[in-house]
RNA sequence: UCCCCGAUAGCUCAAUGGUAGAGCGGCCGGCUGUUAACCGGCAGGUUCUAGGUUCGAGUCCUAGUCGGGGAGCCA
């Protein structure tokens, strides 16, 4: 009998001799034909379960079939029969109960349904349900796109590294790596014992010359593991721009980590970018790519997890998948900054309140972002062209601006519902421009030595975005918090599981 | 980090400062090719923690912990 998986099952012919195997989502019973239960099976090949068809004269129906509760690990043998209300069910010739559920009326997820909330306390057992399963497979499916769309246009996948000794990426506080702290004392509850475990711990130190100071002053990180301070990495891009600079089209796709306490439904401590850079490119070709990139995101889901969309359609968020088609259908609009910032004035002049004001030069709060990507436009909108004051070191200065109107081959793809969704920008390859920028903004050259590097030697434009992994996702499936689309979210004062 | 809101049964929520309840889930029974099934019964509680006010606190006050919404930062 051959072993399908549910999705398979569902798609059998009938009179299949067929085995599957999974866990219970809910069982009803009825006592016509001398009793029998329905079990709605699920296996996590599709949204969908299938309904496993229990007979009374089954050996162990008394004892053990009519005794099953949601989250039953089972194996069903039997034969795939048309429901009378149409589709594949199974007609069981044996079920064997692999996994009983402990304590069915603790057991943490019930056929009803959960608040997001409580099923992000037990999100080693949210996978179990239709939201959370569902979210698994879209966001596998995205993943997969994503390394398809880069493979298929020549790109190459570089892997970045996770621990960084370059201390200037610039893009928030990091996390930091170190095997020193075990070397000094850890903080006690008891504070008089501790202070003076520290006085006898000074005395030891002192004894050993070769032991770092750690007690006043700066920390030395000599002795560390990597010899200097080192941190989880907030973005691979520096990195992979070096990789660009040989083999043209890279692009890279990891975890990264902010040390920021900021807590909000779009932020996680960690989460995953995918950082494309491509070489003998300008802001343009950018933003094409980033167009294109999304767009195929977008088909990619809507073709190979339409049963998972379907039901984030109905579910979580009305217009999951008619806004996907939309998008797909029409060219993103390109805006300058300084159009931006008109559209918004123009916006204002007649009777839109802002909270804060709106002035060239400054940042556009998320306010304005959503204004000009829900209200005003209805559409996504890649925005470029931004002041320097406000963008980092490495993106390029324009050509031929007005003196104090200084802008930066920067762009922001901005989405209804969700905000920024990708940052990127051209990237500075004049040397003595990127020396004044870092100049300006009061940053080391000797720190970026090989990022300074690959200006001297054979330097050419290029240009790169970063795209949080997670973000699209929530955009995809319309779910509320970010949360709930990575399966173990880490965030300030949480990192169960 | 700032502002606002919340924490009561396994889950979702009620309860004027005066006996702690319902729906769902679980268990038992009834009915039914059922499918968010339906009907009846039973079990299930240190009302987040620590103080305080009061004859009396789930309810009021203080502090803390955790959670949610919004903002900032950003991806």
């Amino acid at each position: 009998m051959a072993w399908l998986r549910v999705t398979e099952a569902l798609r059998a012919p009938v009179g299949a001799d067929v085995t599957v195997k999974g866990w219970v989502r809910t069982r009803r019973d009825s006592k016509a034909d001398g009793g029998l239960s329905f079990i709605a099976l699920h296996d996590g090949s599709c949204f969908d379960t299938i309904q496993v068809v229990a007979k009374g004269d089954l050996s162990n129906y008394a004892g053990e079939v009519a005794k099953l509760t949601t989250g039953c690990a089972v194996e069903c043998d039997g034969v795939i029969v048309q429901n009378p209300k149409g589709g594949n069910e199974i007609g069981a010739s044996a079920v064997r109960v692999v996994g009983w559920v402990d304590d069915p009326d603790h057991y943490p997820i019930q056929p009803k349904p959960h608040s997001f909330e409580y099923l992000r306390e037990v999100a080693h057992l949210r996978a179990r349900t239709n939201t959370f399963g569902a979210v698994a497979r879209v966001r596998h499916c995205l993943a997969m796109a994503v390394h398809r769309f880069f493979h298929e246009r020549g790109f190459y996948y570089v892997h970045t590294p996770i621990i960084t000794a370059s201390d200037c990426e610039g893009a928030g506080q990091m996390f930091r790596v170190s095997t020193l702290d075990t070397m000094r004392p850890l903080p006690r509850v008891d504070k008089e014992a501790q202070r003076a475990e520290a006085k006898e711990h000074c005395k030891d130190l002192a004894a050993k010359a070769n032991m770092p100071p750690w007690t006043y002053g700066q920390v030395d990180h000599s002795g560390d593991f990597f010899g200097k301070e080192a941190h989880l990495t907030v973005s691979g891009q520096l990195n992979v721009e070096t990789y660009c600079m040989a083999l043209s089209r890279v692009y890279t796709f990891g975890p990264t980590f902010r040390a920021e306490n900021s807590n909000t439904a779009r932020h996680l401590a960690e989460f995953w970018m995918i950082e494309p850079e491509i070489a003998f490119a300008d802001l343009a070709a950018d933003a094409q790519l980033a167009e294109d990139l999304l767009k195929h995101l977008f088909r990619t889901v809507l073709e190979e997890r339409a049963d998972d969309m379907k039901f984030f359609a109905e579910r979580i968020e009305k217009t999951a998948v008619e806004r996907l088609r939309m998008i797909v259908d029409k060219p993103f609009l390109r805006v300058t900054y300084t159009d931006g910032i008109a559209v918004l004035e123009d916006a204002i002049r007649k009777g839109k309140t802002f909270e804060f004001p709106v002035r060239w030069g400054s940042d556009l709060q998320s306010e304005h972002e959503r204004f000009l990507t829900e209200e005003h436009f209805k559409q996504p909108v890649i925005l470029t062209n931004y002041p320097k004051g406000i963008k980092a070191f490495y993106m390029r200065l324009d050509d031929g601006c007005e003196p104090d109107r200084q802008t930066v081959s920067a762009m922001d793809v901005l989405c209804p519902g969700i905000g920024e969704i990708i940052g990127g920008s051209q990237r500075e390859e004049r040397l003595d421009k990127l020396d004044a920028r870092l100049e300006e903004m009061n940053l080391n050259k000797d720190d970026y030595w090989w990022y300074r590097d690959l200006r001297r030697y054979g330097t050419v434009p290029h240009a790169g975005f970063g795209l949080g992994f997670e973000r699209i996702v929530q955009f995809i499936t319309g779910m509320q918090n970010i949360r709930d689309v990575i399966p173990f979210p880490r965030a300030p004062g949480q990192a169960e599981f």
